[in-house]
DNA sequence: AGAATAGTGTCTGTAAGACAATATTGT
DNA sequence: ACAATATTGTCTTACAGACACTATTCT
């Protein structure tokens, strides 16, 4: 218990065998959200090796800490491996938003042996069809309604796709991942980082109408985004075009400056109605 | 690439063996913060061994995943493991209130190997001076105004206790703790858990002094606090005497049955004014 | 013209903050 | 009595939600 000096220090870092110690592996997995035709969707995988061979996933997997063959250690931070791992299974880059979500250390989550996962909650601008490679048989962008999660505090045993439930513990993680978007679009300007660089305000209120599942007033949504200082800012651009059975063009925005809205704009206060 | 079925997948779990494996370890570290003397404080331990001998540290320590004598795997949930490293290191109790923070995994954050770390806040109410344990030399509660953390988001390099930084990565951590519990404070119930099952609304302001820094306007606080459902419930009693130095006595609430707070108690917008 | 969509006006109820006043209690 | 603290009242301003209305564009 005595305190050592510098000296101990580095012998102690000299003597050091990281092997002899806690058989355990670290992963992450990645809740990667997009719009696709109007509906909140989750990039899922499904596996071709075991455990859980044949279910649906969340993309994810090691966390790279190898030796290569020169000996030289490759060692990435946990946000590079939950981008790369994004990549590799499902050809899909994490370009817009990318947040550390929680960690899940459930002793027996993993039947191979101790393993915790880092996860992440990702946002997707219009992305293309998922590629599956690595460890992934399959990939594809799924609409979080197919899946049997009613709310987000609910949850947690279900989450299926096409009627079989998810690998692991990812229907939680999906659930908490979910959570923490809708959440995030009351208070941050998160709802930009599912649209490109210009949008209308139809198509961010498209936005949180997906996420929270629920319809929101055009009119009083229109005036609060535009009260809210830093949300958007005008490019004084309009549409191409109107609707496409009529309509005015609408104003084109960019996104601004702001990390937190002031005033937020909160959700309806009633519970999980969808749709 | 092929999706095996079940017995492939019995095949495979016998023959993986972990310690082939991703050589890395995982600890958690908990922000323990409590009031005293009307000062917001945190529980920062003394390092007795390398790496950071004698530096100043958050309390927290490797998970268990050993093997016993008896071969019996020791596997504990992160939470257990953050809980039994804040007693084994300080002999206090994380009774009134634990939620994991987030994780940190900079490949350079320990020098010993590639070390993730899962970080906690706790609350604890009205706690006894730690006795240090473990790895430990020293223990204490140490007000978070004495520290070198001018805002949650400035600081990260910064940090010190007697002019010291904190070992590791821990004023980075103990900055995100301290943001964490401001933030909560505005949207749920956690200031109730600074606080014994009774208490009065003056006390609960001073738990929202202490943690955001900043004067709250008595009258309006209290009128606020009623006004929120399920926030604090009347017992009917008051308070055995009033100010020391005079004062009308004041009724005792407890903590209601609201998780989160409709509507909010928003702190007010402008910047990190400290008193 | 008529439908569809964008954007604005107005009203009402709720809530936050400033400030003041009243109610009790200790010295 | 006086200071200190608890609690309530009142007023002003801001904002959310409902609803109605105007503006523009497509078929």
């Amino acid at each position: 218990m005595s305190i050592t000096g510098p000296d101990e220090e580095r012998e102690f870092l000299a003597a050091y065998r990281p092997e002899d110690y806690h058989p355990v592996a670290v992963t992450v997995d990645t809740v990667a959200l997009t719009l696709r035709g109007g509906a909140l969707s989750v990039l899922l995988i499904r596996r071709a090796m075991p455990p859980f061979a044949g279910f649906w996933a969340l993309p994810g997997g090691f966390v790279r800490t190898d030796k290569t063959a020169s000996g030289h250690l490759v060692e990435e931070d946990l946000d590079e491996a939950a981008m790369r791992e994004l990549t590799e299974e499902t050809g899909i880059l994490a370009d817009s938003h990318l947040e550390q979500l929680a960690t899940y250390g459930d002793p027996t989550r993993d039947p191979r042996m101790r393993v915790i996962t880092v996860a992440y909650l990702a946002l997707v601008v219009d992305p293309p069809d998922p590629v599956s490679g690595g460890d992934a048989a399959d990939a594809a962008w799924t609409p979080v309604a197919e899946l049997n999660l009613a709310t987000a505090d609910a949850a947690a045993g279900a989450g299926a796709r096409r009627g079989r439930p998810l690998a692991f513990d990812h229907a939680r993680i999906l659930a908490d991942g979910l959570e923490r978007a809708r959440a995030k679009l009351e208070y941050t300007p998160l709802a930009t980082a599912f649209l490109g660089p210009e949008f209308t305000i139809a198509e961010l209120r498209a936005v949180y109408e997906a996420v929270w599942g629920r319809r929101v007033h055009p009119g009083n949504f229109h005036r609060k985004v535009l009260s809210v200082p830093g949300f958007v800012v005008e490019t004084g651009q309009v549409t191409e075009r109107g609707g496409p059975r009529g309509g005015r063009r609408a104003q084109l925005y960019r996104a601004g400056d702001a990390r937190l809205l002031h005033p937020a704009l909160l959700r309806p206060a009633g519970e999980g109605a969808e749709q």
